[in-house]
DNA sequence: GAACGCACGC
DNA sequence: GACGTACGTGCGTTCC
């Protein structure tokens, strides 16, 4: 295993702590807010890094060798104080706690120690990760080691690799130093040269490399004053790169293997939170997981296979791909199992992908086999150069279909709803949490093995329900082609503008700033504009703003409570646009940054096909269905999204009011039937038969109005809904409805029939058969049963919808592949679907695109699709 | 790690 | 008259 040794500046982080938390102390009065927040960071360390070396570095004393060569090095600093002093010593049981290594040495700082621990790792071979609130750290970087910066809290870091450096400073790590000789420091009081700073360090630098080899040619910098101050500050230069440098060579007499990290004992650290007052992370401490249990399965006899041989390779079996993470893009394969009529048998990864006999296997279309998640087994063999053919059964994908409500966690959920319990779930074998591990190879065998059984044992009867249940075609002629389709999509992935994005997550750093201190300003004192309940309290008790409604917890601050306060105070404005950009760098900038692929700059969503209860898809790691668009500013993101090959434009369709032509379709109602049969723009038209006003007469108001009802029917909101929505009454928003469901009359009847329909069979049903089962309409709670009634509406028009999607994608991949069309579908957003196409492709996709999803099906009404594309996603509109 | 509040898309 | 309201994903805060 590789090692990997955390090394942690012990001052520097307690200090960040004492000053990022508030002054908390505990019942015995001993104040304990650098103890905490130093707690909390720990256990994001252990989790997070999971070192298996690990110590912890303090300064030894008040003078070092440093003093000897500056006496007024550290001078001007302030005392620590006193309510930090008192927490060291608990700091330091606490590590012995946990059964960390810790460390000081006399006449040496932390950072000395940790440059000289570091520089040994790294010529061991370690990783390195060294975690300090102190800058300087980074001269520290290497390939090997990667310094992390506390930013902002004790938690957030920022991390420094080499790479990083260079980006941010146009500096080595090495360089570091020459920085610090120059610019000095002003918190170690650290002179550097008089008029040098941060810039002109830089730019020197750039240019001459070193201090020294700047000063050995201070005749070739330009700029005669700078010439001077250099001439003259030259031996405090050179004193002060020497104050920075961090030894790398101090006589630390700990020698690595002391230092392993090997877990600590619940006991122990139980016992000092306990001490500490710290509740809540004992609570964690606690149930956080469960062990892996030891359970009596019937025993299974299965083989596991040193090599690969015909009879393990025949038509019809059940092969079974266990990966371990759930992200399978990037994710190990654990290991695989055959059932077939000639036996059951077990491959360690390498065995099987590195056969030629299994590839062709694999590749054989003729060669029929029944999986569990067709799209991530495809997607992870295909990183292996082996691409899976016929696929005749996904179980996941059939299970979902029969009953969408039934989670699906793995394999198990399954076999348990069909009474096979001779399996573990994954969470039972694994562990669950931070308790999770891996077992052994034979149980990891037996295990797998059951889950091929599984395939076996159920896929017969599951295709049997799906037959008796009209799904079959639903389910091999849609769900299953779509499965793959699906697959190549996310192999695919779309390439993101990663400089773009950076920098517009520097436009927006600074933005935000401005409007943090101006919010500060109005609000007359700092708070953290994040936390809800901070910003609750500045509002309504300090500014005294009149409350809307109120959270489980406390006031809510939502967009909506706020908008209505706009007209208050100058700060609700302020609040809002933060809110609005902080969410765009958090989520979309800095969230996305974090999921793109450092080699290929693309980012590899996963569509979840068996979740959403409609029969809509769902996208996560990262969400790329929920790109904003609505605010300018927000859709700006979608500049990020480029095409992955040079002289390729990004090419966008989506459906126009699909949901309200499959509910015109379905409810056969003629006004609306003839509405879009006319072309006529859909919510004038509602607008003008709830009003009774002719199409000259229609406000934009009524057209809100009647938008944002066509909305509610689409989405199946109640009249509380729509009055939210509107900002109207509820008995106003339930006249609307009322009024509209006697314009159309079709629609009324619809929504009644399909009440009943659900009641009388227990379920509703899309126009490609996908059902929901819907239970609760019969429930005696009103509100439940209200739920289920609107669900029963609902549902028929948003899946059908989907259904109508998913179809345009499987003709579309035949139909580019037909046409021989380099062409890639890359997305889809539940009614638009987003391709990649070079640029003499664009003339035909224009074309074929609007053909094939408006023909997916044939409905009463048409189909009508708009597309558009550019260099950008965001030019794709 | 879990609950919560909030916000983005369709 | 109840009582809490489309679906999904993801972020930051809180926890003493």
């Amino acid at each position: 295993m590789e090692k990997k040794l955390v090394l942690i500046d012990g001052n520097s982080i307690a200090y960040r702590a004492f000053f990022a938390l508030p002054l908390l102390n505990n019942d015995k009065g001993v104040h304990t807010n650098a103890i905490y927040g130093f707690t909390t960071m720990l256990l994001k360390i252990l989790e997070e890094e999971k070192p298996t070396h690990l110590l912890v570095a303090f300064d030894a004393g008040k003078t070092t060798f440093r003093h000897a060569t500056f006496t007024e090095y550290k001078g001007g600093r302030q005392k620590t104080p006193p309510e930090l002093s008192e927490q060291f010593p608990f700091i330091r049981d606490l590590l012995d706690a946990f059964g960390i290594s810790r460390y000081e040495l006399e006449n040496y700082e932390a950072d000395d120690i940790i440059g000289t621990l570091s520089k040994v790792a790294d010529e061991e071979g370690f990783q390195v990760k060294v975690i300090s609130g102190d800058k300087d750290m980074t001269q520290l970087a290497s390939e090997n080691v990667t310094v992390c910066i506390t930013r902002k809290g004790i938690t957030d870091m920022e991390i420094y690799t080499p790479e990083h450096i260079l980006e941010k400073y146009g500096l080595h790590p090495n360089q570091i130093i020459d920085m610090k000789g120059l610019m000095g420091d002003q918190s170690d009081n650290i002179p550097g040269v008089p008029g040098v700073g941060e810039k002109t360090a830089i730019k020197l630098l750039k240019e001459f490399e070193t201090l020294e080899g700047l000063l050995s040619s201070i005749d070739q910098v330009s700029g005669a004053k700078l010439k001077d101050k250099l001439s003259e500050f030259k031996d405090q230069a050179i004193m002060s790169k020497q104050l920075a440098t961090i030894t790398r060579e101090a006589p630390v007499e700990v020698v690595l293997p002391a230092i392993e990290y090997s877990g600590y004992s619940y006991e122990k650290v139980k016992s000092i939170f306990k001490e500490l007052g710290f509740n809540s992370l004992l609570e964690k401490m606690e149930p956080s997981g469960t062990e892996r249990q030891e359970v009596e399965l019937e025993e299974i006899q299965f083989e596991i296979a040193k090599e690969i041989t015909e009879e393990m390779l025949t038509d019809n079996a059940s092969l079974y791909v266990e990966i371990l993470e759930d992200n399978y893009h990037l994710a190990p394969i654990l290991g695989l199992a055959i059932v077939n009529a000639n036996g059951k048998y077990f491959f360690e990864t390498d065995i099987a992908v590195h056969s030629p006999l299994f590839k062709e296997w694999a590749e054989d279309e003729s060669k029929s086999k029944i999986v569990y998640d067709a799209k991530g087994t495809e997607v992870s063999l295909r990183k292996r150069d082996i691409h899976l053919k016929g696929i005749q059964f996904d179980l996941l994908v059939a299970s979902y279909l029969l009953n969408p409500s039934e989670s699906l966690d793995d394999i198990s959920s399954v076999a348990r709803r069909y009474n096979e319990v001779n399996i573990q779930s994954n969470d039972e074998f694994y562990g669950k949490g931070a308790k999770r591990s891996v077992p052994g190879k034979e149980e990891i065998a037996d295990h797998i093995v059951r889950k091929a059984i599984i395939l076996e044992k159920l896929s017969g009867k599951l295709e049997d329900e799906l037959k008796e249940n009209q799904q079959y075609e639903l389910f091999h002629d849609l769900e299953m082609p779509l499965s793959l389709i699906l697959a190549d999509m996310e192999s695919a992935g779309i390439k993101v503008d990663v400089g773009r994005l950076k920098k517009m997550n520097e436009e927006l750093a600074a933005k935000l700033i401005k409007l943090e201190s101006k919010i500060h300003q109005l609000a007359g004192e700092h708070f953290n504009i994040n936390s809800p309940k901070q910003l609750g309290v500045i509002l309504f008790e300090k500014l005294g703003l009149s409350s809307g409604k109120k959270t489980k917890t406390g006031y809510s601050t939502s967009a909506d409570v706020l908008e209505k306060l706009a007209d208050d105070h100058e700060i609700i404005r302020e609040i809002l646009d933060y809110r609005q950009l902080g969410k765009l760098q958090s989520t979309y900038i800095e969230g996305l940054l974090k999921v793109v692929h450092p080699n290929t700059d693309k980012v590899h969503t996963r569509f979840n096909q068996v979740l959403a209860q409609t029969g809509r898809l769902s996208s996560i790691d990262p969400n790329l269905q929920n790109i904003p668009i609505r605010l300018e500013e927000g859709r700006k993101i979608r500049q990020a999204f480029i095409p992955s090959e040079e002289d390729w434009v990004i090419f966008a369709a989506d459906y126009s009011q699909i949901e309200l032509r499959v509910l015109a379709h379905i409810a056969k109602d003629e006004k609306l039937i003839q509405a879009f049969k006319d072309d006529l723009d859909i919510h004038t038209k509602t607008a003008m038969e709830v009003f009774h006003v002719s199409a000259d007469d229609v406000t934009s108001n009524m057209r809100r109005h009647a938008k944002a009802v066509n909305f509610g029917i689409v989405y199946g909101i109640s009249d509380f809904g729509l009055s939210q929505s509107l900002n109207i009454t509820r008995r106003e928003a339930g006249l609307f409805i009322e009024r509209y469901l006697e314009s159309y009359p079709g629609v009324k009847h619809y929504m009644e029939d399909s009440v009943k329909v659900a009641k009388q069979q227990g379920f509703v049903t899309t126009i490609l058969q996908r059902r929901r089962y819907l239970p609760e309409i019969t429930s005696r709670n009103f509100n439940i049963r209200s739920f289920a009634e609107r669900t029963a509406m609902n549902t028929p028009i948003q899946g059908s919808a989907a259904d109508i999607i998913k179809k345009a994608m499987i003709d579309m991949a035949d139909r580019l592949q037909s046409e021989k069309l380099q062409s890639r579908l890359l997305l889809q957003v539940h009614d638009e679907l987003i391709f990649e196409a070079p640029k003499d492709e664009i003339e035909k996709l224009k074309e074929i695109v609007p053909d094939v999803m408006e023909n997916a099906v044939e409905l009463s009404v048409p189909l009508k699709v708009d597309y558009s594309y550019g260099p950008t996603w965001f030019d794709a509109k």
